[in-house]
DNA sequence: TCTGGGGTCCTAGGACCC
DNA sequence: TCTGGGGTCCTAGGACCC
């Protein structure tokens, strides 16, 4: 299953300030200028030029301010990289079926079945990078190595407009070098812990036993840390991978607002989301409220449904529930963001069935599931809901 | 000083079932 | 009747990524 690959021939392509670049593409006269796309609060993306003074994405726009004062700010269009995303993906697509998307800017591709056909992985990689800039007109860095990690960090590394190949065997040299922070999964708080025990590079964390990771970092971040030190990353690349969660939120800013204004806002969130599910042809069973209040604390309520639904009504009335349940913290906080997400999200043409049940007949759920095997095809069954006549309890069990 | 909006995955306690 | 192990789901929160 997880064969080791004999030559690297994962590409992880990711565009160049993906936002900037499309701003710089549509409107020449931004070419070779600091461009910083945000809305002023905050920075969504810098071009190169914008990046050499020190501003990066998630700034906040006065500190970019400060540090660019005469970069060019402009208002996000995400109409336009929606359109230059499906653009890129298509050549992906058209480069090999095996693409799967990370964001909207960056995916995995798998080469490795191309090379009789088409060539070794760098020429695809070389041919890809000039079809994105000759067909959407955008630069694209391309990182590949054997494992999936491994292109990402190679290709943040050629950052921008480049293309750097770790060939098989030079993994380690390649990669222990670096500082921690290069690896999946390290950001502020654990490179910190890192540094705090004396840690700086992929190579001294590398020589620490994975047990000594595990009680630093607990057990996934570290048995996954330890693994990476080492390059063992045998994920595929998935190309059927499917969003697991649809959210919106909005900022509200930090006056005082009334129980009707936070209403509309939230009414407008959760239709968003509503019309995303549906037009993704998705229901979802649980909803998600997240709060963010004046002092930068955020909080988050959720609550499952027994069934799953697409109904802007039904996940609205979730929505006012547990927002009402929240009005104390909301009153003492001052609220400053509204969000909505969705999970446990299925698609919209899978058969739902509630079958009504008197409590204390559990075992008699086999015969149950078997009868709807029976009627819809095993495929069919994902999930069988149980409601309790008597205290409508919603027990779920897994498809066995 | 000012901090958006879109996501993923993990942890941990409690409820519940077999 | 009591006990325990094994497992899943729900919920809230945290870390991280782009």
């Amino acid at each position: 299953m997880c064969s080791v690959r004999e030559e690297a021939s994962i590409l992880h392509a990711d565009l160049d300030s993906f936002y900037a670049s499309v701003e710089q593409r549509d409107q020449s006269e931004l070419k070779g200028r600091p461009v910083i796309v945000g809305g002023g609060g905050v920075v969504l993306a810098a071009s190169y030029e914008a990046k050499a003074f020190g501003v990066r994405g998630a700034m906040s726009g006065y500190e970019a301010r400060r540090l660019c004062p005469h970069a060019v700010w402009v208002a996000p269009r995400m109409k336009a990289y929606s359109e230059a995303s499906e653009a890129v993906f298509a050549v992906f697509r058209d480069t090999t079926p095996l693409v799967e998307g990370l964001s909207i800017d960056e995916a995995f591709l798998d080469v490795g079945g191309l090379r009789r056909l088409v060539g070794p992985p760098v020429a695809i990689a070389t041919t890809l990078r000039a079809r994105v800039r000759d067909e959407v007109g955008l630069p694209i860095t391309v990182g590949i190595a054997r494992t999936k990690f491994l292109a990402k960090v190679a290709s943040d590394v050629a950052k921008p407009d480049g293309l750097l190949e770790v060939p098989a065997g030079t993994e380690l040299d390649f990669l222990h070098p670096l500082p921690v922070e290069r690896l999946w999964g390290v950001g502020p708080k654990t490179s910190a812990r890192l540094h705090n025990r004396g840690i700086a590079t992929v190579g001294e964390l590398a020589a620490l036993p994975e047990a000594a990771l595990v009680s630093m970092l607990g057990p996934a971040a570290g048995r996954h840390l330890h693994a990476l030190a080492h390059h063992r990353d045998p994920r595929p690349v998935e190309p059927g991978r499917r969003r697991r969660s649809i959210g919106s939120q909005h900022a509200i800013g930090r006056r005082r607002h009334t129980r009707e204004e936070v209403d509309a806002v939230l009414v407008g969130t959760v239709d968003r989301v509503a019309r995303r599910l549906r037009s993704g042809h998705r229901l979802a069973r649980t909803v998600v409220l997240r709060l963010r209040f004046d002092d930068f604390t955020r909080i988050t309520r959720s609550h499952s449904l027994p069934v799953e639904t697409a109904h802007t009504d039904e996940l609205l009335a979730v929505a006012r529930w547990l927002l009402a349940e929240t009005q104390e913290l909301v009153d003492q906080r001052g609220l400053t963001a509204v969000g909505i997400s969705v999970t446990n999200l299925i698609p919209d043409d899978a058969v739902q069935l509630v079958l009504p049940f008197a409590k204390g007949t559990g075992s008699r759920l086999d015969a149950a599931l078997d009868e709807v095997r029976d009627r819809f095809g095993t495929k069919s069954v994902t999930r069988a809901v149980l409601l309790h006549a008597e205290d409508r309890s919603v027990p779920v069990l897994p498809d066995p």
